[in-house]
DNA sequence: TTTGAATACGAAATCGTTTTCGTTTTTAAT
DNA sequence: ATTAAAAACGAAAACGATTTCGTATTCAAA
């Protein structure tokens, strides 16, 4: 019952490890007759080489690292789905680390891929990181690196990302387009680039078509979660605020707001609209179905991966390889809870 | 701007690499000297051990696999945040490949995982997987296998799951207990394991209390998703069967079955009162709020990951290893959706 | 001073592949 | 028959760590 080795199969054949080797991968100098041999023999004894040894020969283990805030998190799990399928499509074999949205556990998860070797690195950074020395060291060994949704502008690495700005303009536009006068908006912490261009793009979106912007409409939600978002809704109640609109950082927060509003009889959309963002699967069970900005996480993870590969071809020929920044479409999802 | 390696370090200290390494590990043969003076060159180069190399010679990764049949899953995401957390706390990494429901796919992917000569595997069956026999090869490599949740009987490993034919029989019970006398049944597909227990503790329930089961108020959800749910509550409604209950094998089915019957002005928990199952985020979130039954995913990553762990040390000391099953508990969370 | 046991160190084998660079054998050309 | 070129094979050196077994040194006891 010992593992079959190279040195098995050829000592078998009366051959040399070497040819074995040879045969095995297809080189020329290894005549027909003995290939056929050889892989027959390999097949026999159901031969399987050693990827340790081939690692440690190889200096590569085809195997990519992938740090994301948490796995449990609709946008999150279809983004691990893309670059996972992506990734097996080419031999590939993804290792996950989850940081929690904790920089610190980021560091030593990066460290953990470093010391792994992985041959390639793909993240999202936690909300809490400002730091980024740890990015740095990634760039630093020369392991090829890929940032996706939440990245650091600072880091000159590729960088898969949606238009925050953009999209968010667009959903507070939609809004307005329907007749909202005075739109509330339900923003993320203050720190995650994410949460400040949203929230951008909802100021400029209300300055463009004329209305007032009223700081005190805006409503932080640090977790952008379901709880978030009742809070906050009961807040603006109690504030007294009269509004007839309401653009939410995530539909996660849209939906607390929702049910807060249905406990006061606020009517939703007639009474006050409602805008999510990410298109969660939640958005559609709900009722109203919630109108939404759609997050594409799958075709988000699978550039991340092409991107990735790219650069890591380029690293094993040794070729220069210049940093790409792709920005991915999002578009608005029209349901019931904005009027027709 | 070479690699540091031991070579490098006992030149360095003009010493032998045995030396060095014997340190670095802590043997008691090096004298406290030598072993601080390793330990500094080591720091001062900032020297990383090959992984390669340790794995070539140790014969062990310090990486598992972990095969599941879809990531983007409130509940399988949940296991998994369970696994990679555990498995961290012990300096494990945790590979992932997902089976898509495809037997197919699964039989590759243990494959790959057996080929990257992972530590252990931790796996949940695909729906459609009947034939066993790759599960059968892992057991034969002697690698360290854990199954949850969709498990095989056939497969003499350890096992974490739930009783699922319990917490179905409780959650029906829970419903007769709440007055009703008609309670229709959306089960999943024929074959999964889960899905068999989950009627079989639905019919059992009834009996037991004395109600007749009829096979006409079961209907099948194939996918037991949300849209499996509202065809099989407009089929219901339209084969014209009065019922006062619903039990549904999951919260998506539930909640799918659920906006039928707003649509229909039929009233929850009023004239249907409606239990899911798994307690996935969304079953607070959504009017009325769902009564279902709680699945300890989380638990269950962390309990799998730990037998792994049993068996992967056993397997290094050369102890025997008699497999464990391990059920865990669930809970009736009651909530909106069945009367007070 | 000799002996014995600790104590500290190192040479070398090993893990299983890959690959360079010779060497041998075969084939074709003169 | 001789030679050049092409084709087929292998020895051996990596890759970087671990570990077995010796050897050398030190120190204390007799």
């Amino acid at each position: 019952m010992k593992e079959v080795t190279l040195k098995q199969i050829a000592e078998n054949l009366g051959i040399s490890v070497t040819t074995v080797s040879k045969a095995l991968k297809d080189y020329k100098d290894v005549s027909k007759k003995t290939k056929a041999l050889v892989r027959a023999e390999a097949k026999a004894l159901n031969y399987k080489p050693n990827v340790f040894a081939v690692n440690l020969r190889t200096k590569e283990s085809k195997t990519v690292g992938l740090i994301i805030p948490e796995v449990v998190h609709h946008f999150f799990s279809s983004v691990i789905n893309g670059i996972i399928n992506e990734a097996e499509k080419h031999g590939y074999l993804v290792i996950i680390l989850q940081s929690n949205e904790s920089e610190e556990l980021e560091r030593k998860q990066v460290d953990l891929l470093l010391s792994k070797r992985v041959d390639g690195i793909m993240m999202s950074l936690a909300n809490t990181t400002v730091n980024i020395d740890h990015i740095a060291e990634v760039l630093s060994s020369k392991t090829p690196l890929v940032m996706f949704d939440k990245i650091s502008k600072l880091i000159p690495c590729s960088k898969v990302v949606i238009n925050d700005r953009q999209a968010a303009y667009e959903a507070t536009s939609f809004l307005i387009n329907k007749g909202c006068k005075r739109i509330a908006h339900f923003r993320g912490a203050l720190l995650p680039q994410n949460s400040i261009d949203r929230f951008l793009g909802y100021k400029k979106a209300l300055e463009d078509h004329d209305l007032v912007f009223d700081p005190e409409l805006v409503y932080i939600c640090e977790n952008v979660d379901y709880e978030d978002g009742r809070t906050a809704a009961r807040q603006l109640l109690a504030d007294g605020h009269k509004i007839d609109g309401l653009f939410a950082i995530t539909d996660m927060a849209a939906t607390g707001a929702l049910t807060v509003f249905k406990e006061h009889g606020i009517r939703v959309p007639e009474d006050i609209a409602l805008m999510g963002f990410s298109n969660w699967f939640l958005s559609q069970a709900i009722t109203p179905a919630l109108s939404t900005v759609d997050q594409p996480g799958y075709a988000m993870g699978r550039k991340t991966f092409k991107l990735l590969r790219k650069e890591m071809k380029a690293k094993k020929q040794g070729a220069a390889f210049t940093p790409v920044i792709k920005t991915l479409e999002t578009k608005i999802i029209e349901r019931d809870s904005t009027p027709k």
